[in-house]
RNA sequence: GGCGGCGUAGCUCAGUCGGUUAGAGCAUCGGAAUCAUAAUCCGAGUGUCCGGGGUUCGAGUCCCUGCGCCGCUACCA
């Protein structure tokens, strides 16, 4: 067979934190297996990854650590390498987006799409915060709506008569970074002009016919709202600076230029090979196939914008052939969350347990169609029932076996029984199969296949009895144990991709030496000798269990928000105000709307109509007869079609409310001081 | 509200092109066995395949519709 030559890509990741369980079972682990499986049938793979380091978080925690982004970025990508050591994720490269050689890439591949007609440039008025000596981003400014004069609306967007603005427009302008009115400067920005790729990228989506089920509808669906133009620089100091003249504070947009770490990292790769140029048999290589591990959240980026960029470069590269996604992984059934420290960092699990455990429970629980979750007790149940007691035991109670009345050392029999033979034929099969959805991705399934392999040697262990023919009929026992061992033999090369470390630990017991390789899956050898032998896998206690979830459920309770206190304000500000207790009369849920529930209320005699938007936590029934606080002076707005002639006041607490009522009985009206 | 996804056993899920009596693991109950990490093996199941309608000789699967849940998005004056 022909060798097939692929190049293999994580997801880069942003590099503000440390590597958790999300980052693995999203698009290292699945890479991984992927590629080991590649190089078992012997084809020519490389595996490429690395940091994105110009993401706005690096730079916020620089500012805050009072240090240079760079080193921020520098501290993750250390730490990321390291831990994905620690779970055996083994890329050839992993690299980081603010190494020399990226930039200069990175700049050559922004003058080959301007040099060809793909990049235009804008100047635009934009408004800038002299105080924090920035440019505002759209929804960083507020003002007054130059169409219906009213108050509040944003820089893209006027949410009371919904037409789109343009910021520069705004009546008094204010930034909310600032609180200041913000200046009027020009600026100029580079844009990808991306309606001009439409056709091609069409023409060339529609050969991949193959592509996961989930990301050809997250592409089509893009594409059918239609392209635009984008920005593809920004006004910053902390990225990739454009190569033009006078251009200073402007660098490349982070999703414009972050792909193009996979190239950078694979230069760096082949540099340090000592072949500088080895990378070009890669990416400029027709027959190589490009796949891209990634998750959901990236598709559009990996299969339009990317694609895009390659197609009008000087040198021609290759385009993804595959962007294998997966979904989200949750934890104990809610969505993971770094900033809340709703994850499982690696660091910390492997302080722990083995990485070999965790590549185990995320391969047979991998968010490939659907979002899946991270459950301890079921990482236990699986670890325990699975690993330990159909793996683990059918290796050990062979093992055993062995060197007890055989000093370890199993011959092939002349004749194995119809038995043996069809339990040896099924796994052959199976491992066929299990092939086919490493293949394809299908890493839930190629766990599951081979554990099907390991308790039919379970099973066939029972039925042939052989420590009831070890004392009539020794041969007989013996073939139990060569087949057995055979199976054990089948499985060290199959689940290798998975568990990589537990297998070769097991090949080391059997004194396997040859290179673990898929043609060799049907080399049965003429007898197997057992070297020492030792468990395979523990066992996870319930108080290693109870002990993670309290950890879990401690960084919860433990950790301090960073509250980001408001500009000081003046009593005269204040006095301003008017905050009075006033009782809901009537409520019920506006039409077409998620949020908002319509409230008609009474401030003593008299009654209005306000809009608040709080029905994920409230029932509007329940609502009724209630007395609040409200904030009644605040200008009349139009929200879904109802005015709002008053404003809720409620707690918010990790998106949900609690609206403020007195703590004791006060007649409607009263004013709140 | 718009776009997308999901709904199958107590739990986690598989179910190919529409094809017999809907499957697996875990958990539960009963049994066998004693080589083994009390591990293993056999057996027993339980199902309104979310509801309703349609297409079809035949629907978990395709179409329409209703409900529920999740993600993105708009609405939190």
């Amino acid at each position: 067979m022909k060798k097939e030559k692929l190049l293999v890509t994580s997801a880069l990741t942003y590099a503000n934190g440390k590597l958790h369980i999300g980052h693995v079972a999203g698009s290292y682990l699945n890479a991984d297996i992927f590629v080991r499986y590649q190089k078992l049938i012997e084809n020519d793979v490389i595996y490429i990854g690395g940091t994105d380091d110009y993401g706005t978080p690096i730079s916020l925690k620089a500012e805050e650590e009072g240090v240079s982004p760079k080193v921020i970025a520098e501290r993750y990508n250390q730490s990321m390498k390291k831990d994905l050591e620690g779970i055996n994720i083994q890329l050839d490269n992993f690299s980081g987006t603010s190494r020399p050689r990226h930039i200069e890439i990175s700049q050559d591949f922004f003058t080959n799409l301007l040099e060809a007609g793909y990049v235009t440039k804008k100047t635009l008025k934009q408004l800038y915060d002299k105080k924090y000596k920035r440019f505002l981003a759209d929804r960083y400014i507020e003002g007054i709506c130059p169409h219906c004069k009213a108050e509040g609306a944003r820089g893209d967007q006027c949410d009371s008569c919904g037409k789109l603005i343009d910021a520069i427009n705004l009546i008094e302008p204010k930034s909310k970074i600032s609180g200041k009115t913000p200046v009027i400067k020009e600026t100029t920005h580079w844009y990808l002009n991306l309606p001009k790729f439409e056709e091609e990228l069409r023409t060339w989506l529609s050969t991949k016919t193959y592509w996961k089920d989930n990301v050809r509808n997250f592409i089509f669906s893009w594409l059918n709202e239609g392209l635009k133009e984008r920005a593809i620089t920004r006004d910053l100091n902390w990225g990739v600076p454009i190569p033009l003249e006078n251009t200073k504070g402007k660098v490349l947009y982070v999703w414009f230029e972050a792909p193009i770490g996979y190239i950078s990292s694979t230069q760096e790769w082949a540099e340090k090979k000592g072949k500088p140029d080895l990378w070009k048999d890669y990416w400029l290589n027709p027959e190589t196939k490009l796949i891209h591990f990634l998750g959901k959240d990236n598709i559009p980026f990996h299969t339009i914008i990317w694609p895009s960029v390659l197609m009008k470069q000087k040198e021609p590269y290759i385009l993804p052939y595959d962007v294998p996604a997966n979904e989200f992984l949750n934890l104990e059934g809610q969505k993971m969350s770094t900033s809340r420290n709703w994850t499982v960092w690696v660091e910390d699990f492997l302080k722990y347990f083995d990485g070999e455990y965790l590549r185990f429970y995320l391969a047979a629980n991998a968010p490939e169609s659907k979002d899946s979750d991270f459950y301890w007790k079921d990482f236990q149940a699986k670890i325990n029932n699975e690993l330990n007691n159909i793996l683990g035991n059918l290796a050990n109670r062979t093992f055993i076996f062995a060197k007890k009345y055989f000093d370890g050392k199993i011959s092939k029999p002349d004749n194995l029984s119809e038995y043996s033979k069809k339990t040896l034929k099924e796994a052959d099969k199976l491992a066929g199969y299990i092939g086919k959805s490493y293949n394809n991705y299908q890493v839930r399934k190629a766990t599951r296949l081979l554990m099907d392999i390991a308790r039919s040697g379970n099973k066939y262990f029972d039925e042939t009895q052989p420590w009831v023919e070890i004392k009539n009929n020794k041969a007989k026992a013996e073939e139990t144990l060569f087949v057995c061992m055979e199976l054990l033999r089948i499985i060290s090369i199959l689940y290798s991709p998975i568990i990589p470390k537990s297998m070769k630990k097991l090949r080391k017991m059997m004194n396997l030496n040859k290179k673990i390789l898929w043609k060799n899956l049907g080399k049965i050898p003429g007898k197997f000798e057992i070297g020492k032998v030792s468990q395979l896998f523990q066992k996870i206690e319930d108080s290693e269990i109870k002990k993670q979830l309290e950890l879990l459920k401690a960084t919860q309770k433990g950790r301090k928000e960073m509250i980001k206190h408001k500009e000081e304000i003046e009593y005269d500000d204040f006095s301003k105000l008017e905050f009075r207790i006033v009782k809901i009369l009537e409520a019920g849920k506006i039409e077409k709307s998620n949020k908002l529930i319509k409230l008609k209320i009474s401030i003593g005699g008299e009654e209005r109509t306000a809009v608040a938007g709080i029905s994920q936590s409230y029932e509007p029934e329940g609502l009724i007869g209630k007395k609040v606080a409200m904030l009644i002076n605040l200008k009349p707005r139009k929200v879904m079609g109802v005015e709002s002639q008053a404003m809720i006041l409620s707690a918010e607490d990790d998106g949900k409310f609690a609206v403020l009522v007195p703590d004791k009985e006060v007649k409607s009206g009263s004013e709140i001081l």
